[in-house]
Formats: structure tokens, sequence, C-alpha cells
DNA sequence: TAGATTGTTAATCGATTAACAATC
DNA sequence: TAGATTGTTAATCGATTAACAATC
């Protein structure tokens, strides 16, 4: 692995994850190998970026007329996407998607552990969701900081997200991950990922616009 | 409102949610003003890349020392987003992630209309999720010609998510709204925008990497 | 008026695309 | 060997940043 993660560019970040969607659904053994041409008109993305991609982040050296070995470039782009992490982290809200998050058992494969789940609706306390145990948002603060949690995941409503932005700051973590349709203030220092449905509607309407206007 | 759709960049369309999103989280009269300026520091959007995204979509010329109105930059920001339009949509998948959200009232309001959904557990049909009914997965190509649905929401399992595609594709569909965590293979000219949560881990993973060394 | 902000044009920077020698 | 693919360098393109006159 020639590059870490610090040289690579924000474009290249959001593009490896395709790659590795893409190899991941192949059906591929020890001994599968591919090109970067494949890969590139499968997804789409140029050719010559491709290439660049994939020679940045893996040592093997692809072979001419053959590619490189998928298994590799699996290992290699987990890796840099950090699927190899263990970041402790909370969950904030444990309405529908709250819960559908819990649920989802991909969290630990890509490198994030959830410990504990908070909410305010005392029905839910002591209850374990996919082995994972909700609290009592008063104690939020107390538990980050006791258990080091780097990452916050809100899942709350509108109009609880803030407030519980500022705890978890409070509390010390390092990022924030939002699914609460709302803007937060976060203060300098803390990385905040937005994860809005709605923005991706918008990227929906609007390519489909395109693809309606280029018939 | 100069400009169309057509002519903005897939970087403008990322950057208009966010100032929508903003916006939306001030507390604004029809009389509130914002400058881009604020709107800049705000987000961390470069000033003038703020100045000519906002001037792009709207009419209202910016006053010097005063800005714009909150109100008209959030109208043309929801007419350039889709917010006003309608499109058909049907959800196939009601685990977990589908009903949060079916349960999730928003997308109305940014101009996604789910229709109907469905799924294969037999003791989902006909049960009505907020007020959209749930059918057997059978019928969902006759249900999308019949109602000449436009997207197709998949909140399906990996292994189904496929074949669902597929299925919606035969069905007409110009559009897919994937939140399966796999690839999905579409024949030209259909739309596919994939809402991938482990992307927006990726995303954190790598913005903590670099705010710890840029420390 | 002075100063902040707008709108726009020019300069810089970075990313994408094209071209091609090297290799198996 | 011929041809496909790699890796890399050069050219183009587009987006971001800087600069500044116009305006209230």
């Amino acid at each position: 692995m020639k590059y870490t993660l610090g040289d690579l560019t924000p474009n290249q970040m959001k593009r490896y994850p395709l790659y590795l969607n893409y190899l991941l659904s192949l059906n591929y053994n020890s001994e599968t190998v591919i090109s970067n041409r494949m890969i590139s008109e499968a997804l789409g993305i140029n050719i010559e970026v491709v290439k660049k991609d994939i020679a940045l982040i893996t040592d093997e050296k692809g072979c001419p007329r053959v590619g490189r070995r998928v298994s590799t470039l699996v290992t290699d782009l987990k890796e840099i996407l950090g699927h190899n992490a263990s970041i402790s982290a909370v969950l904030v809200g444990v309405g529908s998607l709250g819960k559908a998050l819990l649920n989802y058992d991909g969290f630990k494969k890509i490198g994030l552990d959830i410990k504990a789940a908070f909410d305010v609706v005392p029905m839910l306390f002591e209850i374990d969701i996919n082995g994972i145990v909700v609290y009592p948002i008063e104690q939020l603060g107390k538990y980050c900081r006791e258990n080091n949690i780097r990452v916050g995941v809100i899942t709350t409503n509108m109009e609880s997200a803030q407030g519980v932005a500022t705890s978890l700051i409070d509390a010390g973590v390092e990022g924030i991950w939002n699914f609460a349709p709302v803007h937060l203030k976060v203060k300098k220092g803390v990385v905040l990922e937005n994860m809005h449905i709605e923005n991706g509607f918008s990227n929906l309407y609007y390519n489909l616009y395109r693809s309606k206007k280029g018939e």
C-alpha cells in the first residue's frame, strides 16, 4: 500500500466504496482477476481514473492482459476505507430509523462499533436491540466519557437533534453522523457527516431530468 | 430563475440541499435577509462559490450590505431541488428500514410520492403503514405499469435487491433509489441512485483521520 | 460618505482525459 | 508475435479562488 489515507482526495474517497461494492458483487475466488477496464465499464467511471485510483492503494502490480486479483483489491480497499478499524460509537434516538440501524449487522463489518443506544422514552430503557442496550438520555454524557466514545450517531427527530449533538460534543466525541434532516451546528474540530435522505432524492431527481433531456 | 436544472453541474446540485437545510434551520420571517457571507461561513463553503450558486438560481438581485430575503431563496431552492414536483414511486422491502422510510413523512414534502409498498411476507399484506398499503411482490410489475410509477425505492436485503431492480426496470420505472448495500446492474437509461450508509461512514472515517492529522 | 456586500471577470489550481511506451 | 492492458506523462478541461468595480 503505497499511499495512506491522508494522501487521498475527497473525490477518490467517494469512488473507493463504489469499487469495493462492485468487486464484492462478483463471485470471485482467490484466483479471480479483474482489469481496470472491466471496473471502469461496470461503474461508468473513466478508465484512467480507475487506473490511478487503484494503483494508489495497492502494492500489487497489475498484470498486462490480465489485471489484478480481486481478493487483493478487496483487502486493500477495505483497509483504506477503514473497515478494519473499530471506532466506538453510540446511537441516540431509538425511533424507527434508529431501530433499523441497530438491527443492521453491517456496521461492525465496516469498522463502526455501536456500544450503546440512548432515548428519552422509558419504555425502551434496558431493552436489548440486536445486542445493543438502550439507556436513558441523561446518561449519555457520562457513558461517552467513561467509554471513550468517538462517534455519535444521531437518529432523533428534527427538534432534538441539535441538543443531542451539543451533548455529544460536550462529552468529547470527535465525529457526528447525523441522520436527522436538519442542519447541525458543531464546534470547530468536530467532524460532521450528514446522511440526509432528501439529498439522495435531489440527486435522483436531477439525474432523472438529465436522462430525459438526453434522449 | 435564470437557469434550469439542466444547466447546473453535479457539484452544484450537491450544494443546493446544504443551502436549503441551513436556511430552514434559521428562524426567519418574510423580511429576514441573509448575505452570501453568512451562508458561506455557516457551511464552510467558499464565498465565491456561494455567490455563484445562489445568483444562478434566483431572479432576486442581492442587495449590497444586506443580502437576499431568506424566504425567496427557500422558494427558489425548493424549486430547483424538485420539492415542488410529485414523482410517483413504490417501495419494495418492508423490513425495518423500509418501515422507517414509510413512516417518514418528509418524502411528499420533497417531491416523492410513495403510492404503495411490496414485500414477500404474507403477514404484511394489506397492512397500512402511514397511509401506504403493502402488497404481495407478485403484483409489483402490474402495479407499476398501471399506475405509471417512475421510481422504485429498494429496501430489501442484499440477496433480493437485484431481482427487484430487474422487475422494476421491466415494469418501466425510470429511476431506482437503492438502499440495499449492494451493487446493482441497471440497463442503460435507467437512473440509479445509491443510498449506501456504509459510504457515509467511509467519509466520516476519512474526515476523522484528516482532522486528527491536522491538529 | 464610508464600508460592506454584490456580481463578474481573470488567475490559479486540480482533476479529468488523452496519448503512448512498457510489459506480459 | 500480436494485442490487450498496465503505468505514467502530457494536454485539456473545469472548478475554485482571487481580484475588483459597482452598488446601496
